[in-house]
This record gives structure tokens, sequence and C-alpha cells, in this order.
DNA sequence: TGAAGTTTAA
């Protein structure tokens, strides 16, 4: 079974002390309320009533947090228990490198050092495991890898190669990476044109677009080929990184030396179009037909986007007759386009009339087309016709994705109806489609308005099970929440996670904090946070980046 | 993510 497979266990199975159950919904098990905290629907086994009134499951027992307590205030000893160790066998061995990596290392050397003796089984799963996880902290992600290097009989994978040159490269450790992929070279058959696109598509998330192309350039020197897919692909990047500009000039350079295809035309279309310049995304699709190739259904559809960013649906018709007349037919991709875009725009009939219209033209709709109905129908608060949608789906024999539970979920909880929310939830592991931290966060944000301590801490415990660490965003929410409902040491733990992770606290949620501290006459602990505060904006120094955009889930 | 579409806030 799938490791969140287990989140949820339903009240027939063996239950382990301290786990809260989440009863069957809808099968009314609903008799008794256990704490003022807590709605209705949600209870504990029998079994665990013991555990009801104690918030042990939230917290180690000592609270070294609270007033006087005259120990110090240790990461270690005082974290937060929502993130219990894992029993499985598996994870055992994650669990002993994280419990390593922990201590927050400044260097590399610094944490291979740490693992010196250290006795576990390595495997590229373990491998990929600990890079996952520590995708955000190259240092410790690297340091590990240094060290697994070195022991014997293991070699890395070429997979577990490239995951480590994506880590470095989008912590803009770039002199790091080009040292990896010089090691890789050396070695030998391990850099792939899967290991340049990485490194490209960093280079060009860094800003670094004239790197990204002269990486393409010399890139036989890694031994890849100079082709047209491996072309396709710098073009791709440096469009989706910002720079279409970037993108025309380097095929303007290479075209002569790689010949161009359909998809190289297709790309800087999109381009152009993403970027709002339509006109030289003509220009792009003359040059196109000048290679001798058509336009097509893609063209179109980049076209199409673009006039429906600007709520030009006029133009959009003009363009859905031009196609036709090149014998080109939209597809669900541009229905997509289409109606979504009227529904943005608040024209749900119109936004109707395009899936009546696809429907008529025997286009099928797919998950992402139902996706987005869906999505428009629960912005207009439409929440009964989103389910029948949702119900369609299913008629239809097409599989929600965890964009459909998302959108789902996310709009039952805007309507406080937590229930559906987590019927949705349950679906979710019927089907094996794994949440994610948008998933959680609109039942995070709903707990803590409605006050809901237990199941919010509840949920946070099956979060980090499942490796979804948590954002800015989240964490800010959780201490804000945490403190208006009296929970001030789990809100305290919080903030020291938040800036142990490298975020800064919000300005808001410091003051919130520091507010409840003074009014419970906390002075240790306002003292602490202070503390954390100042060393969180000591570290928003410009060499310093946290997260950047490619580090959610 | 990777030639086009879907989650994102007061």
């Amino acid at each position: 079974m799938a490791q969140y497979g287990r989140i949820f266990m339903v009240s027939s199975r063996s239950v382990r002390p301290n786990s809260l159950v989440l009863c069957n919904l809808s099968a009314g098990f609903c008799n008794f309320v256990d704490s003022p905290e807590l709605p209705h629907w949600f209870k504990y086994p029998e079994s665990q009533k013991n555990y009801v009134d104690s918030d042990d499951f939230v917290l180690l027992s000592k609270l070294e947090f609270l007033e006087d307590s005259g120990t110090s205030w240790k990461a270690d000893n005082c974290r937060l228990d929502y993130r219990r160790a894992s029993h499985d066998k598996d994870d055992i061995d994650v669990d002993k490198i994280c419990r390593i990596l922990k201590l927050n290392f400044t260097s590399v050397e610094a944490v291979v050092e740490a693992f010196d003796g250290c006795n576990v089984n390595i495997s590229e799963d373990l491998v990929n495991k600990i890079f996952k996880r520590y995708s955000n902290d190259w240092i410790s992600a690297f340091g590990f890898f240094m060290w697994a290097t070195m022991q014997v009989g293991y070699k890395h994978s070429p997979d577990s190669y490239d995951m480590m040159v994506d880590i470095l490269g989008k912590s803009k450790e770039f002199e790091v990476m080009w040292r990896l992929v010089d090691d890789m070279v050396r070695l030998g058959g391990l850099v792939s044109l899967a290991t340049i696109t990485k490194v490209m598509r960093r280079l060009a998330g860094a800003g670094r677009w004239g790197d990204a192309i002269t990486t393409f350039k010399r890139i036989d020197s890694f031994g890849i080929k100079k082709d047209t897919v491996a072309m396709n692909i710098l073009l791709d990047t440096l469009c989706k990184e910002r720079s279409v500009k970037h993108a025309r000039d380097a095929f303007m350079e290479v075209k002569n030396e790689v010949p161009p295809n359909a998809s190289s035309f297709n790309t800087l279309i999109h381009g152009w179009c993403k970027a709002q310049k339509l006109e030289e995304a003509r220009r792009t699709m003359e040059e196109m037909v000048e290679f001798g190739f058509h336009p097509c259904v893609v063209t179109y559809t980049s076209l199409i986007e673009a006039y429906c960013l600007e709520k030009n649906f006029r133009m959009v018709d003009k363009i859905l007759v031009e196609m036709r007349a090149h014998g080109c037919h939209p597809n669900v991709v541009t229905y997509t386009i289409i109606m979504h875009s009227l529904g943005k725009a608040k024209e749900i009939q119109e936004a109707f009339m395009v899936y009546e219209k696809m429907k008529a033209d025997g286009c099928t709709p797919d998950t992402s087309f139902y996706n987005s109905l869906i999505y428009i129908l629960c912005k207009v608060g439409r929440l009964r016709d989103a389910n029948d949608i949702y119900e369609e789906m299913h008629k239809n024999g097409i599989t929600p994705d965890i964009t459909t539970f998302n959108t789902l979920i996310s709009a039952a909880c805007n309507h406080s109806q937590v229930e559906n929310a987590l019927k949705l939830l349950f679906s979710m592991q019927e089907i094996y489609c794994k949440p994610n931290i948008k998933t959680y966060s609109p039942l995070l944000k709903l707990c803590c308005k409605m006050k809901w301590v237990k199941i919010l801490l509840y949920l946070l415990g099956h979060m980090f099970k499942q490796d979804i660490s948590l954002d800015l965003s989240i964490y800010g929410l959780l201490v804000r929440g945490l403190c208006r409902n009296g929970k001030i040491v789990q809100s305290c733990l919080f903030f020291e996670e938040m800036v142990l992770k490298g975020f800064t606290p919000q300005q808001h949620t410091y003051n919130i904090l520091i507010k409840e501290l003074q009014r419970m006459n906390m002075d240790r602990a306002k003292m602490k946070i202070q503390k954390y505060m100042l060393q969180a904006e000591s570290m928003k120094l410009p060499s310093f980046h946290p997260v950047d955009k490619h580090c959610s889930q």
C-alpha cells in the first residue's frame, strides 16, 4: 500500500496509541462529542478515549517553552511531536539520516564528517528519498551525497546524479553544480540530455539565460548530440523562464547549424503569445511557413490563448474561423482555454455554450477540461453543479486528479463544508491520489478559523508523513491560528521552526505572537521569539535564498 | 511541467 494509504484509518482497523481516527463520515458515527474544540463528526475511537483530553499527541510532555521551566530551550527536546518518527522498516534509515541532518550544518564537510561511521543500508531508493526531503537544503543533500559516494560498494545511479545537479541548480550553487557535472563527464556515461536539461533550466531560472545558451552551444563536450530535440529544450526553457527574446536570439544563431522542426516554431510562437507580443507571434508564424511547416492546432491554440488573456473573444472567434479554413480543428485543449477564460470573465452561460459546442464537435472532455469546468463553477458558488460534474467524470470514465480534488476541497472549505472536504480527502486515498500542500492548506485555514486545534495538528502529522513541507504562508497561518486559539506554546514552536527553515516570519505574524506573549507575561519566551526574529532578518542578506519559485512541492 | 489547457488570496 502506498505510504499515504495509511493516512486515515477507519475505526474498524486496529489503531496505534495516540492515533486519532477520522470516522467514516457518512456512516453516522457522530454520537458523541469529545471536546468543545472538535466538530461533532470528528471523534476518537472508544479505545482511545483516555487520550481525548490530553495533548500528548501534540507535543512531547516536556514543554520547555513554558515560563520558568528553568531549562534551556533546545530545538531537539522541545520539538513539535506531530512529526512522530515513522515505524516503517524502510523508513528507519531515513529517520536515522534525518536525525543527523537536523543539526543544521553550515558546511558540506561537516555533514560528511557527521555521517562518519553511520550504519545505514544505502540504496538508490534511500538516496532519492533523502534528496526529495532535502531538495531545498543543498548542504545537507550534497553532504549526504558525498558521504554516500565514499562508501565502498555503492555507486550513485545516473538519476541520483541528476537529482543532485538539480538541487544545486535550484539553490543557485552553480560552481558546485559545474564541478559535479565535470565529475560526471569524467566518470563517463552519467551525463544525459536529462542532465543538461536540468542545468539549462536552472541557469535560465536564475536569470542566467546567456549561460543556458552557452551550455547548449558546448553540449558536445558533455557527450550529448547537438540536435533538434536539444535545441527545442533550450528554446522552451528560455521561453518558460521569462525570456522569449533570448530564445529568439539563440534560435537565430543556431538555426543554420541545427535544423528546426515545427515544434521549434510552436515553442517560439507560444513564448511570444504568453508575453502578449502578438505581432511577433504572427511574424514567427510566417517564418514557420517559409521553412515549409504548416501552423497546426498547437500554433492556433497559442494565438487563441493570447487573445483570451486580453479577453478579446471576437478575435478568438476569428482565429477559430481562420484555423478551420486551414483544415485545422480545435481540440480539447483549445476548448479548455476558451471555456476557462469565459468563466473567469464571469460569462458562465457563454462558457457552457463552449462545452456544448465541443460535445457537438465530437470532442471528448478530459480531466483537465473537467477541472477547469469545476473550477469556474466553484468560483461562482455553484458547488452543487461542480459536484454533478465530478459525478459526470466518474460516469464517463475520466479519472479525477489532484487538481480536481484540490479545487473541490478548496471550494468546500470556502463554504465551510468541512465534511465534504474531508470526504474528498478520503476519496483521494481510495484512488491513490497523493495530496500536496494545496490539498491541505484550505483545510488548515478552516481549522484555524473554527478553532479545531486537534484536527489541525492531526492533519499536520499526516502532511509530515508524506513529506509535504510547509511554506511561509502556512507557517504564518499556524503561528497566528494557534496563538489565537490559546495554544501559545505550539505557536512559538512553529515560529521557531519556520525561522530554522530559513523563512522570515511576516511582521504581522510576529506582532500577534509577541502581543499574546506579553499578555500572558511570558517574558522568557518573548525574548526567545525576538531573538529568532532578529536571526531571521539577519539571514535575509542577498546571498541567502531560502526558497525560490521552484521550491514548492 | 517542458510544443498548447486546469488549483493561487483579502
